[in-house]
DNA sequence: GTCTATATCAAGATAGAC
DNA sequence: GTCTATCTTGATATAGAC
């Protein structure tokens, strides 16, 4: 009988490593296959295409974002600061600690109306961050406010990882986590 | 003796509009040629490789935004409201106002780490940017502030584009113009 | 469940006719 | 300067052995 070498959430996580890096189209089912430790043609066991691994991955990031972290929000033991911080450190770990920058902003700009499949999910992980920031946000601000200021918290999040990815300095995510937190005032 | 359909400025222009939608990895030769109204082996008397033509091409994006834009923000027959806006307006125009977004930004993030001929200019452009932006900050703000603001301004313009581009939402980008004209005070 | 082998196609790039 | 034709490679994907 076969022996199982990985299961199909660790080739969605090695997946997603070596994607941040090298981008959706530049990315061969042969890297994903060398960082799994398999072989081109065993991917194709868990995955019908390389678009579907895509698509499974974001979706997993999705859900593992709405069970992990997105609920640090409402965390009532916490102070909003305190919710705040957590967030954006735990965001920080996920997203932004590894080579590469954030997937989902690297995906977005990548295949937004180029790959019409991925758009949905991405959509949807966007939306669910900003209602977790505004969430936040709405302890000191109008929900209206809270509302902006959780978008424009996201898109400052992104362009700072773009500044770090071209300058290789985490400086400027450091930056615009400092200038977050104050925006609860 | 051949007739000349096309000069290598064109080329590059219209090989600008492709790449932005369709992102560099993604768009091949025959896209271009086709955008050209050229055979694909025509595009290799003009340009020795896919990679050569896309640097020259944002080597002439950066050499057009020095000439046509940046110095905007030194105009002294102007007020510091009205450069911001000029340069602002003539950034939207050029870079957002067609489709894909921008195409410093999604180059920056798809090919910075994966293909290091570009990482130099790309890092020239954000650089001029930024100093054009300072300019105009400075005569508000200490120099120090003011290239933190041009630094931030560029981060949420970036984020904004991102959004307008996931969401097909131009409302993005104009908030973020009105948000940058306040920060002027 | 993974491997080997292979089919199919499109990509980047070159050579030479016109 | 552009076209036609072609080379070579690497990509996605499939079939079948183990």
């Amino acid at each position: 009988m076969p022996i199982q070498k990985i299961t199909r959430e660790e080739i969605l996580l090695k997946s997603a490593d070596v994607f941040r890096v090298k981008g959706y189209h530049n990315t061969s089912m042969q890297d994903l296959a060398e960082a799994c430790g398999l072989l081109k043609g065993s991917l194709y066991y868990h995955f019908p295409s390389k678009e579907m691994l895509m698509k499974d991955l974001l979706e997993s990031i999705h859900r593992l974002l709405m069970e992990k972290i997105f609920p640090i929000a409402q965390d009532e033991a916490l102070s909003p600061e305190e919710r705040m911080e957590k967030l954006l450190k735990k965001m920080g770990k996920l997203l932004l600690e590894k080579e590469g920058g954030c997937l989902i902003g690297n995906t977005t700009l990548e295949t937004v109306g180029v790959v019409p499949e991925f758009q949905p999910v991405l959509r949807t992980i966007m939306d669910d961050w900003t209602k977790a920031l505004q969430t936040i946000f709405v302890n000191k601000k109008s929900p209206e406010q809270s509302f902006r200021l959780a978008q424009q918290t996201i898109m400052e999040f992104e362009g700072a990882t773009m500044f770090t990815k071209l300058y290789g300095d985490k400086q400027f995510l450091y930056d615009t986590f400092a200038r977050t937190m104050m925006k609860l005032n």
